[in-house]
DNA sequence: GAGCACTGC
């Protein structure tokens, strides 16, 4: 999905002139390393042969013999590694994103090779390898010459540059590994020289740690229903428990379910155990997530991410196809999983056959332990490299400045290794990245050269590939990241980690119903999961930029759950279908604050998704069928009312995909802007305008090169395809029909409205209000009745509306307060302002904002209004008087 | 006239 395929790949090397140099770059440098990998090859052979003739007849130590075997074997293993596939030498390598989905390295390598070594992809351009070849061996001579010497690379001590602000750390603890090192290095590459078989597979499942517990572990799931298991990274707990369960007869009466947080989680840990089990993935072995469902009526052991099972709660509550639950990562505390403890639970009180199984990391074992029952915690070890914490001395006024002083004191003085900062955002990071290069240009040949990738989720998919080319010899690479390198995704070859000790966090304000992201101090767990990072693949060093007192004192120990800071609408809606009406009671293993609950359940009313009581009325039952925001939901249930469901769902597709749709690059901002303002032509709205952006790519028949010309993102409307996809395929359980309006904007928009707002009935509106008599024109109704909603108890029936006020600012209805059009609005523009308008968030960042906003036009009211014709009902039958005066101006 | 950590359905 995120790949980059040929014809973008093409489209770029022709397009943009000044990267045909940095693509010969990569060329370039991609021939380099493959001619100084064989090159190494050679010094390796020859090494082996070197000592074997040099030492013939003499008694090596035990040490030497071993350091001799290792050597033989890399060599065999690397010359294997050259002419097979990496799958024949029984390597397994849990996939991170990036590989999964198809952007693994050789692929994308191969794709920005094309053009070059067909000599033309680029139209008339002439042979470019000819001139590739004289800069590639003239680069080559530079880099021997530069990294020939390595011995002094190594040694650190003979840079005589010292910084003049260095920081002082204090190494403070070690983070205990458990014993691995040169036994089990030896150990898996003897065992990967054998061929990649069946059996192969099953001897290596018993070197993992979890092995020798396996018949205790049976034991204590026969013994308990629900186990709490307690597991470091690299257990294999992921991978064996389930084909434990298995193998022991459970899913004889059931399947086993194991969720996890990421769908990248999912599908690459059902890969591993199909092929340990010697099966095809999707048969025995399958996972489920969202748009792609590989299971199949064998599946007996089912992967899928933690939102996938809640779905499932909903066409199965007592989950009577599975014996087995297992739910893992539960240390994460996504709000899926949150809300899954809570129905696992209760499931697990009426069926005392279900297994339960929850996997978390050591620091709040105990807590699951509680909230379940006192259930049992099994303590499965794990291997992992030790890592050396380090704390500063003081602590720092400045930490971007701090870690970049940090990061280049480690370049200097450090053996080698890359090394990975936590950042809190892009703008960070690009700042950061650009002191990095101007600090180092400044000290020139002085130090080793230091390769700077920054990595962040809405960095273009091939800008972020960078981070796993390999690091070139004696250089070393310094990832700048935000915190999807604390979970999402790892990095190979990383020793240093500098962590500043902030994230940004999203906090919601359930009484303003604002959204705001944060600067925040991280938690203790999150500042050891940073420090894990740099002992993956042997023993790291963390270096703090906060002192040990910090840390101690003022770090909270876990972050606070999603639950507790989040809009819980979805939450609410989903818990409603389920049938669980008394939410304010419902056993959360951290309950959501009680405003946000109500909050919720307002808006919810607000929509007709709830009634008077509480219940869920038929619109909420379709609304909770769609995978949206309530909001979106109720505006394609609205939808069908105008005619318009295919414009609706495409909206709803592009407003769930967020702000990641328009691409703004530093140095072309106002082409970026033009080529934005271009959809909002005729003060549209921002949702026709997002409708513009998909139907033009659409008529461009989804293409690359069109999301380049208009600053599009490619990777968030290939989202919003398949989102779109999957709510046309929903929209016929519901029985809404695909109908199409394409040329009436109008109904579109009355959609949209209708769709933010539940008309009760007139009457019932203004019987209880006397000055419903002014108003006797029913030109100005819909007018009055606006102005009215937002004086009276009745605003509740328009959420998400706001009037204009002076200054430009609007103020929002049921909660007053000001608010402003988003600058990136189109009608931000707009003279003069519209006077209503409907929002699809609010957003406080350096002011408070609406983002996403359509004009509302009272008018519409009149035909959204269910029983508007009452309303003149009971004028014309004279029950109310009806005064003249006042009506017309409150309309204005 | 501004700024968007990360997931997931």
């Amino acid at each position: 999905m995120y790949s980059l395929t040929a014809e973008e790949a093409i489209w770029r090397s022709n397009a943009l002139e000044k990267d045909d140099l940095e693509a010969l770059r990569k060329v370039s440098r991609q021939e380099y390393l493959k001619k100084r990998e064989a090159k190494k090859l050679e010094e390796l052979r020859d090494e082996i042969e070197d000592e074997q003739y040099l030492f013939e007849g003499v008694e090596l130590t035990e040490a030497e013999r071993r350091k001799l075997r290792y050597k033989k074997e890399i060599y065999e293993l690397l010359t294997k590694r050259r002419t097979a596939d990496a799958s024949e030498i029984g390597e397994y390598r849990m996939p991170d994103a990036y590989d999964v989905e198809g952007v693994n390295q050789e692929k994308r390598f191969a794709v920005a090779l094309q053009p070059y070594r067909d000599g033309g992809g680029s139209g008339g351009k002439m042979n470019p390898f000819a001139e590739q070849d004289a800069w590639e061996e003239h680069q080559i001579g530079k880099a021997t010459v530069k990294f020939g010497s390595k011995d002094q690379k190594q040694s650190a001590d003979n840079y005589e540059f010292v910084f003049e602000d260095q920081i002082d750390f204090i190494k403070a603890s070690v983070m205990e590994g458990d014993k691995i090192e040169d036994e089990m290095l030896t150990e898996s590459l003897e065992e990967s020289k054998a061929n990649f078989t069946l059996e192969k597979l099953k001897e290596e499942r018993k070197t993992l740690p979890i092995y020798p517990y396996r018949d205790e572990l049976l034991k204590a799931v026969r013994d308990h229903q629900v186990l709490i298991i307690v597991g470091e990274t690299g257990s294999g707990k992921t991978t064996q428990i389930p084909q434990y369960l298995h193998e022991d007869g459970y899913t004889k009466v059931g399947k086993i379910g194991c969720t996890q947080p990421r769908r990248v989680a999912a599908m690459s840990v059902a890969a591993r155990v199909s092929q340990e089990m010697g099966v095809k993935l999707g048969h025995e072995v399958g996972y489920s997530i969202r748009f792609e469902d590989c299971t199949s009526y064998k599946t007996v052991l089912k992967y899928m991410t933690d939102g996938m099972l809640l779905r499932e709660f909903l066409g199965e509550p007592d989950l009577a196809g599975y014996s087995v639950i297992m739910v893992d990562e539960a240390h994460e505390r996504t709000l899926s999983t949150d809300i899954l403890f809570g129905l696992v639970k209760d499931v697990a009180r009426f069926r005392p056959d279900l297994k339960l199984l929850i996997s978390s990391a050591t620091l709040d074992a105990e807590k699951f332990s509680d909230y379940f029952d006192s259930a049992p915690i099994f303590k499965i070890p794990g291997r992992r490299y030790p890592v050396e914490i380090h704390y500063t001395k003081a602590p720092e006024a400045d930490y971007l400045d701090a870690a970049i002083v940090t990061a280049l004191q480690i370049h200097v003085t450090q053996p080698p290794g890359d090394i990975l900062v936590f950042l809190t955002g892009e703008e960070e990071i690009e700042t950061a990245e650009e002191i990095l290069k101007h600090r180092t240009r400044g000290l020139g040949t002085k130090i080793a050269e230091l390769m700077i990738c920054p990595i962040y989720a809405n960095l273009p998919t091939d800008m972020q590939a960078k981070i796993f080319e390999p690091t070139p010899e004696g250089a070393r690479k310094v990832v700048l990241a935000t915190n999807i390198a604390e979970t999402s995704l790892t990095i190979d070859g990383i020793k240093y980690v500098i962590d500043p000790g902030f994230c940004k966090m999203k906090s919601y304000n359930p009484h303003t119903g604002m959204e705001s992201l944060l600067v925040t101090p991280i938690s203790k767990a999150s500042a050891n999961q940073r420090a894990g990072r740099s002992g993956r693949t042997g023993p790291g060093k963390c270096f703090r930029l906060y002192t040990a007192y910090n840390y101690y004192h003022d770090l909270e120990d876990n972050t606070v759950p999603e639950i507790q800071r989040t809009n819980l609408v979805n939450v609410v809606l989903t818990l409603k279908s389920l049938g669980i009406h008394d939410l304010l009671n419902f056993d959360f293993m951290d309950p959501p604050p009680s405003e946000a609950l109500l909050k919720a359940l307002e808006l919810l009313y607000a929509l007709g998704a709830l009634n008077k009581l509480g219940e869920l009325t038929k619109v909420g039952r379709r609304m909770a069928e769609f995978p949206l925001d309530p909001m979106l939901s109720k505006m394609i249930v609205a939808s069908d009312k105008y005619k318009c469901s295919e414009e609706i769902i495409t909206i709803a597709a592009m407003l769930s995909i967020g702000n990641s749709i328009f691409y703004r690059p530093k140095d072309k901002q106002v082409h970026a802007d033009t080529a934005r303002m271009r959809f909002h032509e005729g003060n549209v709205g921002d949702h026709i305008a997002l409708l513009k952006v998909y139907n033009d790519w659409k008529a461009c028949d989804y293409g690359t090169m069109w999301c380049y010309e208009n600053y599009v993102q490619v990777r968030s409307m290939r989202r919003a395809r398949d989102i779109r996809d999957q709510l046309e395929g929903l929209l016929e359980r519901v029985e809404i029909e695909p109908t199409s309006s394409l040329n009436d904007l109008e109904a579109i928009k009355k959609a949209i409205t209708a769709g933010s707002l539940r008309m009760p009935s007139f009457c019932s509106l203004f019987l209880s209000f006397d000055e419903l008599k002014d108003a006797t024109s029913v030109n100005c109704l819909p007018d009055y009745l606006l102005t009215f909603a937002f004086a009276t108890p009745a605003s509740g029936f328009f959420p998400h509306s706001a009037r204009l006020q002076k200054n430009a600012s609007y103020g929002t209805v049921k909660h007053p307060q000001t608010v402003y059009l988003h600058p990136s609005s189109g009608l931000a523009q707009v003279e003069p302002l519209p006077r209503w308008v409907i929002y699809h968030e609010l957003v406080l960042t350096t002011k408070e904002y609406m983002r996403q906003v359509t004009e509302l036009k009272s008018e519409w009211l009149v035909e959204i209004a269910p029983h508007y014709y009452e309303l003149k009902a009971v004028e014309d039958s004279g029950t109310k008087k009806v005064p003249k005066g006042k009506g017309h101006s409150a309309a204005t």
